[in-house]
DNA sequence: TTCCAGTGTTTGCATCAGACGAACGACTAT
DNA sequence: ATAGTCGTTCGTCTGATGCAAACACTGGAA
């Protein structure tokens, strides 16, 4: 059951003035990230503007080379490959969470994932594969509820109460699987039980038959992301679940913890 | 049968009508891709427009998660590692190429990289370095004038004439060493031999002390893109650079075009 | 404490930017 | 030819939007 802590109370709907010709561009860019490549006329019948108004902001962006026009279509730029390459050149600890995944990932030969915080959900930084790891449809840039995956509980578990409360109120405990947490209470408890020992599980409460254990990377007491390996619950299970593969995750987490200091 | 190449571009831009509002949102993402982090007055200081405007357009942008308010500052979001990757999804020969990159780097040692043009010049779409690899400073999404690299003479040797002398024409052929191609009659010449041996070099025309070689990759009579192997001139010369590289990048690029026909 | 100088935020207002829609030209298919 | 696409252009009218000025915080200094 879904307990809806409606939206009215919050200040999320306090908006300052946007600028609405900006909403439209953004809208396109959107629309064009979902459909690849796409005519004026469909883009206007889709997001009902008019046909001139696309054309004039298609124009604008391709002029700043957000778009591109190919074969009488138009698509988004490589320019985007470009700002995504500052923003990761920003988080300092890209580097020294790429090392230690790609460690981490062949050591338990599973999926090893790094996820930091935006917006109240976690976003997919880097993945690697180990040699029998699972194919999940996760993929770098995705965003995911906090609640329900092993990396952002682990994250959640080391934030200030106040955000962690300010983030459900805002997304909400969407149920995924039976065992997904849809309240309040429980998610506290669990927070609690991830500072007790260190670590977080994921039991299915996204997926079925998907398993996670996943380590907060903390640095000058602020959680910076986290970082997880996944597996089939055929495999982890027992003593592998529940000891050995914490062990390795909350490790390399201490690795990049101290690595990234020095950088 | 395509023959409508109705673009009449004319080198300068054919001034549709624009959007000014749009306009600052993108001038206000750029300012923030060079500056990391940055807050309201310094932007609308900068840029020159009133606090009030630059408030509203962050405010949008915000909104859509393209811009992250934290510690006071804006920066980018962490929106653009996801549009990165729809984009190089689409590059349908992604995946192969970074295989076969991989595979070069490894046996020749150098730096192999991946290139595909867009709006006249040359984007970065993958790098690799084998054991003894320059550090160039080049990077994923790095833009780079055709006419003074390798990668960039490959793909011009199998573009239509036209599209040729509009890319000329709309960038001109800026000087970077004392070879630096900077008249049309090279540049044509240069293209013709290209086009008779399959590849191209770059004999230090960019950054003096830095050789490479280049094969185009074409499917479907189309250029895709090029790739590349460079070097430093001490290591780049003789058989090795004249003969062995040549064939190397060129067996890359067919198993690439090959490949990429069954994806 | 009080004051200041620096932020970010809000708001009223006048103006012109821009969304609309219709007309046009270019193309394709029937 | 004809009809139906598509993208592009342009005149018009309205309300969005940029500006400036006032407002609200903050932190630091006296």
């Amino acid at each position: 059951m879904i307990t809806g802590f409606e939206m009215l109370s919050m200040g999320t709907s306090s908006k300052s003035r946007t600028v609405d010709a900006v909403q439209i561009s953004l809208n396109i860019i959107e629309f064009l990230q979902e459909r690849d490549g796409a005519g004026i006329t469909e883009i206007a019948e889709t997001l009902e503007y008019s046909k001139g108004t696309v054309h004039s902001h298609l124009a604008t962006l391709a002029e700043n080379e957000y778009v591109v026009k190919q074969d009488g279509v138009y698509r988004l730029s490589l320019r985007y490959l470009e700002l995504a390459e500052t923003v990761k050149d920003r988080l300092q600890i890209y580097d020294v969470v790429r090392e230690e995944l790609n460690e981490l990932a062949a050591d338990s030969g599973e999926l090893a994932q790094f996820a930091t915080e935006e917006h109240g959900r976690a976003v997919y930084i880097y993945k690697t594969g180990g040699e029998r790891a699972v194919q999940t449809a996760s993929s770098v840039g995705d965003r995911e509820y906090l609640h329900c995956i092993s990396l952002g509980k682990a994250m959640l578990a080391y934030m200030d109460e106040e955000r962690v409360e300010e983030i459900v109120e805002q997304h909400g405990l969407p149920q995924y699987t039976s065992s997904t947490i849809t309240t309040r209470e429980e998610l506290f408890e669990e927070l609690e039980a991830v500072r007790e020992q260190g670590y977080a599980f994921d039991r299915e409460e996204k997926i079925e038959g998907l398993r996670c254990v996943a380590a907060p990377v903390v640095t000058k007491g602020e959680v910076v992301g986290a970082l997880s390996v996944s597996g089939p619950a055929s495999r982890f299970e027992g003593e592998l679940y529940e000891e050995e593969l914490p062990k390795m995750v909350t490790r390399s987490a201490n690795v990049i913890e101290i690595n990234s200091q020095f950088s």
